[in-house]
DNA sequence: CTGTTAGCGCTTTCAG
DNA sequence: CTGAAAGCGCTAACAG
């Protein structure tokens, strides 16, 4: 079908060694032999077959990031920082496994098959032990056999019993800090009665984002009602539209609602708006990891910001190892509360 | 490093080529052996070698998926509708492109190294007579080689002098009708000087959106006043911002602004709430695609609805090989229009 | 500087 | 039903 190198060498004149020298540049080669192999390159067209290749050297240049939703900008975002450390060297391979364990575990196996170079675990991890205990196992058989792996913006992998320290690098978002300042804005101007939507259960980033919101209350001595203020939602916009709808329906004393992410703060406002309240004036509503479209909403979306890209980037330059792995593989990337116009104090003042 | 069939072979007492079938399961093989293979295979943990497949078999378990932006929900939406398709058995993989022509070439060389199952390049492509025989050449010589491959939301390639037919399928968009009808229904509310932000110069889907303006207005007797009503962004939201700042500076007397996709089109609408001009009231505004966030938006967006994710679903599954080519290797999705509260009639109606 | 010689790990006839 | 053997296309010592 295709030329391989051995027609390339035939055509030289010269032998196989010789020409994947020169295509691999890293030996000597007389010029005007070179001239010749590059020329016989040309008239076959000849593409270096990667699996021969990947098979012979023993590498592979498939680097592999696991999101749990391409279509959502959290991961576009995260993604294109590291995909643009990867250059024309590496291909990296966005895998969707749509938040579900079983095509993360699925497409583990496949980038393991492939012997990639490096695999990037993107977002919140489910928190189920069995699932944990074979995503850690794999990622460590992964890393045992040369694949360098890094999580962003995921915890760092529980230590598994038996198995050395490996060479997996955690990039560590601070939800917990960034939910709790932001909680503790809304505190702040005045409000006491705050509703939350929550992620989706058992994840990660859910969980953290949650316990910085309750120990925000908590500091300032507030519940939040048995968890009656919480709803979950799944991190889509028509989500946090039914979740803000259950809350005014279920509480309609709240003066406040915090959205675990900025697309169900979206949905929220929008909600709110059919339901005929102002935002900010009646409820003041607020989001988290800033996306682009934050800045964009009427009103502009109080968030917290997280450096998505930036994240990326760096995850990116780590599984490339082209920076240096953080002391104790773990380096968190810190968050920054941007006050914008859809929070301002309750319309009631509470009771002094 | 990793165990391989030949460990596998030995574990179990059979030679490797009777581990080989029970792994795929395409041969008679004792239940007995079979299980005996089965547990060495668990006990070693082995994990098939996806290039020395690849190679011996030469097959390929890759699907390519170029996009120009994956922080883009528009290719995002596309994406994970291909991926859907691929289920656990091909590793589709997301190429970004940053709409450079030369990462294009880049990705299309490594998937070709790796003798890529199939590949679909989503979006509109780059007009550059130089570039687009390259792409054309490389596809072509792709296709021969038993790679499928499918456009989605791209014109069909050029024919080209030599190259026999080959099975390149096209799932390519209306995007002139639906620009047409757009600009059709803005007409009909009585707009007579309608600003234009188009996409990226060079690119099929900015010319075939911007001819469809054109004809409506054409047909209406109206024209774009030497293409002054007319200015190019890069579908981000900043450049939709500029553009139309740059659109009421330039006319003040137009009374809608349609931009050539939703992401614009709501950078617009800030850019005229800065202004301190209303939408509709003042000006009326209208996107392209129907994105998610179109209908959040205040007020929601009119604009014309693409089916994105369905038109990645098509194209997954043509690129799989499990629905037929449809006749002549083109297959054209039609749009929608989505009139919603950002279009209104003009202050001033239009002098009868 | 260049050619020879072994494999890399798997699939696939071809014989049992 | 199972094994032996011959590659798939390339790289990497090892000799010249």
């Amino acid at each position: 079908m295709a030329a391989t190198l051995a027609d390339v060498a035939t055509r030289a004149g010269v032998s196989a060694a010789t020409v994947s020298r020169v295509l691999n540049g890293n030996y000597p080669v007389a010029a005007t032999t070179r001239e010749r192999v590059l020329r016989a390159v040309q008239d076959l067209e000849y593409v270096v077959n990667g699996h021969a290749r990947a098979l012979a050297a023993s590498t592979s240049d498939l680097v592999g990031i696991l999101v749990n939703d391409v279509a959502d900008p959290f991961f576009g975002l995260i993604a294109s920082g590291i995909q643009g450390q990867t250059g024309g060297e590496k291909l990296a391979v966005i895998c969707n496994t749509n938040g579900s364990p079983q095509s993360e575990l699925t497409y583990l196996t496949l980038l393991q098959r492939q012997r990639a170079a490096g695999v990037v675990l993107t977002g919140g991890a489910v928190e189920e032990p069995e699932h944990t205990r074979a995503v850690t196992e794999r990622l460590h058989r992964m890393a045992a056999a040369g694949t360098r792996v890094v999580l962003c913006g995921r915890p760092p992998l529980p230590g598994l019993a038996g198995l050395a320290d490996l060479p997996v690098t955690t990039v560590a978002f601070d939800n917990r800090g960034g939910a709790r300042a932001l909680t503790e804005h809304l505190i702040s101007l005045g409000h006491r009665r705050i509703g939350y939507i929550a992620g989706p259960v058992n994840r990660t980033t859910t969980r953290h984002r949650l316990e910085g919101h309750r120990a925000a209350l908590r500091a300032h001595g507030l519940g939040d009602d048995d968890g009656r203020l919480t709803v979950h939602g799944d991190y889509d916009r028509s989500s946090g539209y039914d979740a803000a709808m259950a809350l005014v329906r279920r509480a309609p004393g709240i003066t406040a609602i915090v959205a675990s992410n900025d697309t169900m703060a979206l949905g929220a406002c929008a909600a709110l708006r059919a339901a005929g309240l102002d935002v900010p004036d009646d409820v003041s509503i607020a989001g988290f990891d800033d996306l682009p479209f934050s800045l964009d909403a009427v009103p502009a979306l109080t968030t917290v910001r997280l450096p998505l890209h930036q994240a990326g980037i760096r995850s990116g330059s780590l599984v490339m190892g082209t920076v240096p792995t953080p002391p104790g593989g773990l380096a968190t990337v810190g968050t920054e509360l941007m006050v914008r116009a859809s929070t301002a104090p309750p319309r009631t003042p509470p009771p002094a």
